[in-house]
DNA sequence: CCAAAAGTGTTGGCGTTACACCCATGG
DNA sequence: CCATGGGTGTAACGCCAACACTTTTGG
């Protein structure tokens, strides 16, 4: 039995919110073989990098986020006859990103109404989404999807689209505030002829599951 | 840039339930370098193998189980500093198993007090015991420490090891059965001088997920 | 003064928890 | 007949969901 070695892929489900719906950044082969076809973005692992490392560099590269987005594996791929091209693994990541960045490296799609993905990646889509809706529920990913500043109003929009429905403001505000994901600033945003919405941000304590504090969802 | 080329390996989290508390299955080593060091059971992914058969096929190899276990990727750890024998993949997965099983290769240790592990294996333990307690929540995972037929006293105590308390009877029991997971059959079990048990076994529509029908936990 | 978004409390219903006794059996 | 684990119903409480109006601003 000879060792098998075989090269490192990392992939990438890279989320924002755009148009008031969940996209996500794919990118179409410009060459052969497979010319034309949609992928995800995601590259080699290279010598001496940790595959952490390798996404957060790739995530860079194509969208120019770094520190402020929020990056976590999903799941890996390894199957021999998973790319016609080789043998390979593929450690999946999904992250999040706010939507105010510009030069993408690809097009955003809606993420439920993706085109068809080569090979494996339209199951590493599936699960990138599923996860997502998890972790929605019971934890302060959803957050990752704003800005550094950003007022409730925003936070209820980011969970209206990724839970597909509307939600009560009353009912939101109080819940959000109690879990002491947010804290307020003392700056507020005015933007036309309304009154001012205070602005929060990511708590200092940073609570990343919302389970202790009982969870957030169902409303 | 040479492409980085790396060997994969599985390693496991085997879980059982015996002594009325959760264990987990090591190894030790028995030659140099580390000899007399605690890991968990793995081993490398062969030429032309799935990863999640490698897991099986080294899952079978250690305890016996096959089919009626239950395995579950966990995380990839992939990082050139982590093993000092070389740069390598290691995929993780967790198992659960009834405890009637004999031949074990290894020793089953108290999963919570386990002995210092190798390398990267002690963070494994601890996503493998941080997942199955969440699974615990809303998943039917901990039926798959019973054995195929068995009855709501045994799955109580499955649970209420996994929870680490008590669980009031008449709740339990109810939870159980609304969610629809087991069913009854026809058989029951006597033992000793007591009320004989009716046996359940998982349904055939066996949700794997709770969710939809409500989360079992919090009680 | 008007339009538009921000912000704020209360109540009813339902689901969860707490709780105690009878049943069936083997020895 | 007794010891042991199996099996069963109800009532109080607390949390969640539903619901409408006032405030502040720019034009």
């Amino acid at each position: 039995m000879t060792l098998r070695k075989v090269p490192v892929r990392v992939d990438l489900v890279i989320f924002a919110i755009r148009d008031g719906e969940l996209q996500v950044l794919l990118w179409q082969r410009r060459e052969a073989p497979l010319k034309g076809a949609w992928t995800l973005p995601g590259g080699f692992v290279e010598q001496g990098e940790p595959a952490d490392e390798a996404a957060r560099r790739i995530l860079k590269e194509k969208t120019g986020f770094e520190e402020q987005a929020y990056v976590e594996q999903l799941f890996t791929f390894c199957d021999p006859k998973m790319d016609p091209r080789g043998d390979l693994v593929s450690i999946a990541y999904y992250a999040v990103v706010s939507a105010s960045g510009e030069s993408w490296d690809g097009t955003f799609h809606a993420a439920r109404k993706a085109p068809k993905l080569v090979f494996h990646h339209g199951q590493v889509l599936d699960r990138g989404i599923d996860r997502l809706r998890t972790k929605t529920e019971y934890s302060t990913v959803p957050l990752r999807f704003l800005d550094d500043e950003f007022t409730l109003s925003e936070v209820q929009g980011v969970y209206e689209v990724l839970l597909d429905r509307q939600l009560d403001k009353r009912n939101f505000r109080r819940k959000i505030l109690a879990l002491e994901a947010v804290e307020e600033t003392d700056d507020e945003r005015r933007v036309g002829a309304h009154r001012p919405a205070r602005l929060y941000r990511l708590s200092a304590s940073r609570p990343y599951l919302l389970k202790e504090k009982g969870i957030l969802f169902p409303f």
